[in-house]
DNA sequence: CTGAAAGCGCTTACAG
DNA sequence: CTGAAAGCGCTTACAG
């Protein structure tokens, strides 16, 4: 295989000449210049990257954590429904990291002590770490944020010399979705609530509170249920609400699959959507546009969050100190889930 | 940070000692070991990667290939409901990866001449390759079939010295469907397919077929829809089959999106399931079972899929040539979508 | 603007 | 069973 060595012979030019072509880091003549070119072009080189992290002490390689494994894999956890959201900013960001000229690792790690990661990933050299949603609670978050590993949280918060995050605003979404009910005339609404320990479970639950206050309308515990994210869970407590608070005209679930799983409860009971209960969910997914009936849903751009997690994440490898954080809007999707209030169901 | 010459300092023996204990590719004293063993544990030590692929020629790392996506990324094709299929796969792959302690790269590449693909990840120093469902018509699949790269094929066909592959039981899959609707005494039957260029298609098309003419019914070309694993088109394809073939009494959809489309479409025409008619999907996604009603599916083994992938993958990787391919099974999943065969519907 | 030399952290013949 | 030496393919002061 083609070497840089064997680009300066061809080139009749010193390996240092090439490499300092290739890097930019010093001028080169024209002339040399186009027979490097020339010389490159021929044989196909490109440089061995093994080589550049062992004396660079860095490669161009960004590495991605979801501290919700248990393990630290990213699969396990993205392919459950729960982790459905995340694909479209892996998406985004995969694409930025890429044309950036990075390489994405998911690298291999022991499961011991975490205090291990953060020098694994200097022993791997790579440039820096996107971390997605870690629980606030996860003593690990605390060993990276001390790290001077530059890193980028998505959803979650954490601030320090080499690390920023970027979010999408859940609290203004779960806005939205109350306000679009309220305008609609509902005045009992009950919200499907993931996990209370996560930053955009908490932030959900804030949006639907303060709406509800700012409508004038009083807060009933019994209308906010915990299901995890899991849709089983949303399905058997939507069962229960339905069964049991039947002055609810108007369901909002923190996130789409939970909204499956309310969907389903209320196709149970026979109840019609949006005739006898209105549903919105939460990240529009691609498939919430062709459930029956297609959902109304708050969208966060999840585009713009990978996009700009990446950007954060250049500038932070870039030396920049105390990059601000940036929270990114969400929009709400009116579909046919949605309508007025109904009069109260068996009244 | 600690190197294998400061583990050789602090025990008292040569850096070549310390290398071959690592590797155990010769026999250290106990003594010797014992030393080398304490001082690991005491600084933590863990080897360099790029120094080792350096002088190795190769790193402990497998990369991904998902050839439907023009720019080769993984997650903008799983990030649609037509790859979420992978997840799975990718999940079980993805700790079978981490257990064998390699790292997985998803690596950036110019978006040139494939050729240089099999090239940059010789660079790259990548042990193996796995490649989700690639078209057969794509001739870049023919370049790494001729290359040396340890490479395995998931759900597609392609064999070589270093290539083999583990595909999902498509065409079995697909018989069992038909055979359990033939058995409510369905005869008109409709099959939802995807794109009929790549392999899961064609299977489970061909499979639809055989059950068909084994239980005696005559194959009608109006019954076979395409439509392009897409959610949307599906919802269309049937909305038209509704409306014109009412003669047919359940519908077979390739993939358990096409099965959401064909849900809407059903839901719209104000037709019940499986009283009117009854529905089959493929994939078992997790959210199949919540959709309203859960639905009968057929489900491939993706666990093993993957699972099975990497250990084929480690066998070429250790130098077996030729490892045979693997078929890995499929069940049918029988939940509420699929009933009795109705009474001609409008008749 | 350019080249010779040293070194990044490993592994592997080679000689004991 | 062990150590000294050379080398993997780059980059970067250093001296011109």
């Amino acid at each position: 295989m083609t070497t840089s060595r064997d680009i300066a012979r061809i080139a009749h030019v010193s390996q240092s000449t090439v490499s300092r072509m290739l890097s930019g880091s010093a001028q080169v003549s024209p002339k040399a210049r186009a027979r490097i070119m020339e010389a490159i072009a021929q044989t196909g080189y490109e440089p061995d990257v093994a080589a550049q992290s062992l004396v660079n002490k860095v490669s161009r390689t960004i590495t991605l954590t979801l501290f919700s494994d248990p393990g630290g894999l990213a699969f396990p956890v993205i392919a459950q429904p729960q982790g459905y959201y995340y694909l479209k900013i892996l998406a985004s960001l995969e694409r930025e990291i890429v044309a950036s000229g990075y390489d994405l690792l998911l690298p291999s790690r022991p499961f011991k002590q975490f205090s291990t990661y953060v020098q694994s990933m200097k022993k791997r050299k790579v440039a820096g770490v996107i971390m997605m949603a870690p629980k606030p609670a996860d003593e690990r978050l605390q060993v990276l944020l001390d790290s001077d590993l530059p890193t980028v949280l998505i959803d979650a918060y954490g601030k320090g010399a080499h690390t920023t995050y970027v979010a999408a605003d859940n609290l203004s979404g779960c806005k939205q979705a109350v306000e679009h009910l309220v305008q609609l005339g509902h005045r009992r609404v009950a919200l499907l609530i993931g996990s209370l320990i996560d930053l955009s479970g908490t932030e959900r639950l804030l949006g639907f509170q303060r709406a509800l206050t700012q409508a004038g309308i009083a807060l009933d515990e019994h209308l906010i249920l915990q299901a995890n994210w899991d849709i089983d869970e949303a399905y058997r407590a939507t069962l229960s609400l339905l069964d049991e608070r039947t002055e609810v005209t108007a369901i909002i679930a923190a996130s789409d699959p939970m909204a499956i799983g309310a969907l389903r409860a209320i196709h149970e009971r026979n109840l019609r959507i949006p005739e006898d209960i209105s549903l919105i969910g939460f990240d529009d997914s691609d498939i919430s546009g062709y459930l029956p009936p297609p959902l109304t849903t708050i969208r966060p751009d999840r585009d713009r969050v990978g996009k700009l997690a990446m950007q954060t994440l250049l500038a932070l490898i870039g030396g920049e100190q105390h990059v601000p954080p940036i929270t990114v809007p969400t929009h709400l999707i009116i579909r046919e889930s949605t309508g007025p209030a109904a009069t109260r169901r068996g009244v």
